[in-house]
DNA sequence: TATTGTTATACTCTATAACTATA
DNA sequence: TATAGTTATAGAGTATAACAATA
């Protein structure tokens, strides 16, 4: 019993002809998943990126260039090594985008007398006055993602969210590729 | 004031020679990223996809392929349509997964007789096997993950994140490319 | 005409190895 | 020898267009 050929005993419970397999929009049944936290936090990250995408299409800036922008813009001067573990980006990977950013006049990239390897990074002018627009669009974003649970769920989910990372290990503490 | 060159005069504040630009582990300004809602979802699923990873490594799992091999276990007979609408998920892309699982004898395509164009989609006895390991295997996973939040915390996390998905709209309500 | 599964393709993000120039 | 930035490359994941078979 129950040892079957795969191919033999799965194929039944095949939609009869007039059964209709589903009735179109027929609320699937996910099982456990939506009970699963990292299921929950995958679709929640998907929503609130693609409204970040729609927010910030206006100025062409994407997640982690922000990410980016505003770690320079606290911290003038930082090297490309120290953004990347700030950020957890691989160095490799943190180049292209910076070329980009640097490209379009918003960060550049300066020369450390102290270590030739190096380069310190800053903001533009230009760089400067987009993140008054981008802060001004963040705001808006982040007051729709949070509309519904008001202010004090938005430190509750940002303790929780904080404590799940706390809870595995940050995910992220090797940047280099060693 | 404020108009020159953006070149000339970004490169002010580059670490002196005994300055250090950062003391190692200098714990960088992120600004206001650790309060925006999108950045700490976005750390708290990559950590938590990393000890999934870890987690079903053994069994060569990723994520993806668990959930829909756990809404085939839920809906036998679903067509691959179903399935992508259901977890937001291409049909185009759904193809080589669903071709993985199949040569692997963990699911399988049954052909619809009521319409020639459609595959049923059942799990082998393999399949159905390996979904009780898999089980398994979440129970410890969603355990690591939430064991710092208890039980109230993760209800409330859960709710949280369901509130924050229906704020925006689910992220993916097009599965198709018309 | 519209839909299902499929192929081909492309773009983003991420990850690794290896190179260079410096230290 | 080790590190910073870089290049090349490869792998996921995701997105669109177009096609054949079928409805």
């Amino acid at each position: 019993m129950e040892r079957q050929s795969r191919l033999k005993n799965a194929a039944r419970r095949e939609p009869e002809a007039g059964e209709a397999p589903f009735a179109s929009q027929p609320t699937v049944d996910l099982g456990h998943l939506p009970e699963l936290t990292g299921y929950l936090l995958r679709r929640a990250q998907l929503a609130v990126f693609q409204d970040f995408l729609r927010s910030y299409a206006e100025v062409d800036i994407r997640p982690g260039q922000y990410a980016v922008l505003t770690v320079i813009e606290h911290n003038p001067g930082l090297t490309q090594s120290q953004v990347s573990n700030a950020l957890g980006i691989k160095r490799a990977n943190l180049v292209a985008l910076l070329d980009s950013l640097e490209s379009r006049g918003l960060a550049e990239r300066a020369p450390v007398a102290s270590d030739r390897r190096s380069y310190a990074l800053y903001l533009t002018d230009d760089g400067r006055k987009l993140m008054q627009r981008l802060h001004a669009i963040n705001a808006a974003h982040e007051r729709r993602v949070t509309t519904r649970i008001g202010p004090e769920g938005r430190v509750r989910l940002r303790a929780l969210l904080n404590e799940v990372i706390a809870a595995i290990g940050n995910g992220c503490e090797d940047t280099d590729e060693s």
